[in-house]
DNA sequence: GTACTACCTAAACCTAACTTTAGGTCAAGG
DNA sequence: CCTTGACCTAAAGTTAGGTTTAGGTAGTAC
């Protein structure tokens, strides 16, 4: 059993946090000694849990839902099944979108790389991919695509 | 020459949120004929940028920093490559916590349907994982490192 | 000439996820 | 005893990134 103070050592998580997660219900099963919150293994595994869904991009409400659903037992197991299924394709998704951020930052890097060494004068010029060079152009383009 | 109509079609935006880009100073150099803004060749430049460092994690009031680099012209170049330098490392960084988050959702979605094809009955099971096989536990710990 | 559409502004409103504040309990140490 | 530290609550405040509202202008269609 842990106190929320160790608890908030432990996941680097300002006991604030941890007061308002109990409130929105994430942890359901919680106990308390004479009014302290008491943190057992269920509450600890509960947050890795919550970093992980709320990584995914879910939000609290639905991450209480969740937690609902632990309590009622092995007849959410296809619920559960289905909610982290979602949460992988959004993931997924995410990556591939991060992907072509990466790309287009990989450009823009590579962009003022070259205008710093060839020292170029015009302004706003790395707006107007037309005044490129093609084979520049299509890296910009690839970039962009 | 656009309005503010066509590109909010063009990049599936709100027009109240090019609005708002604007009156956040995103497109500095925008032109007005008699009141009404035209979007031209610089300021679609400018939205696919503001879209990527947006991506990229960025804040509204940094990207306006970095549009005012580009309007002072070249002796910027340097600052703006550090910027997207900045911003590479911080969408790399994203992506390898995402690809945690993504082999944890991986190890829940294998839990559920291992749970729901032994049909069994411990509630909360999920979240005590000492009380899993070695070999299926060895897979839990993976996820969570 | 009037209805419709697309544009405009300023300012109020909204939401999620916290954080801060103000005031209170309780156990241990000096 | 009284102060310090760790806990507690309810409620107000904060922030980012918009969205909505209320009221107005301007060009075209009938």
């Amino acid at each position: 059993m842990y106190t929320i103070g160790q608890v908030s050592e432990m996941f680097n998580l300002p006991i604030s946090t941890l007061r308002y997660y109990d409130k929105e219900g994430l942890f359901p099963l919680m106990q308390r000694q004479s009014g302290i919150r008491q943190f057992g293994e269920t509450e600890v595994e509960a947050l890795r849990v919550i970093e992980c869904l709320k990584a995914s991009g879910l939000e609290i409400k639905d991450i209480k839902k969740f937690m609902e659903w632990c309590v009622e037992g092995p007849t959410t197991y296809a619920q559960r099944k289905e909610l982290f299924e979602t949460r992988k394709a959004a993931v997924e998704a995410e990556m591939i979108q991060l992907q072509k951020t990466l790309d287009m930052l990989k450009f823009k890097c590579w962009y003022y790389e070259t205008a710093i060494k060839d020292g170029s004068e015009d302004k706003l010029m790395e707006m107007i991919p037309d005044s490129l060079p093609s084979d520049i152009k299509k890296m910009y383009d690839n970039a962009h695509s």
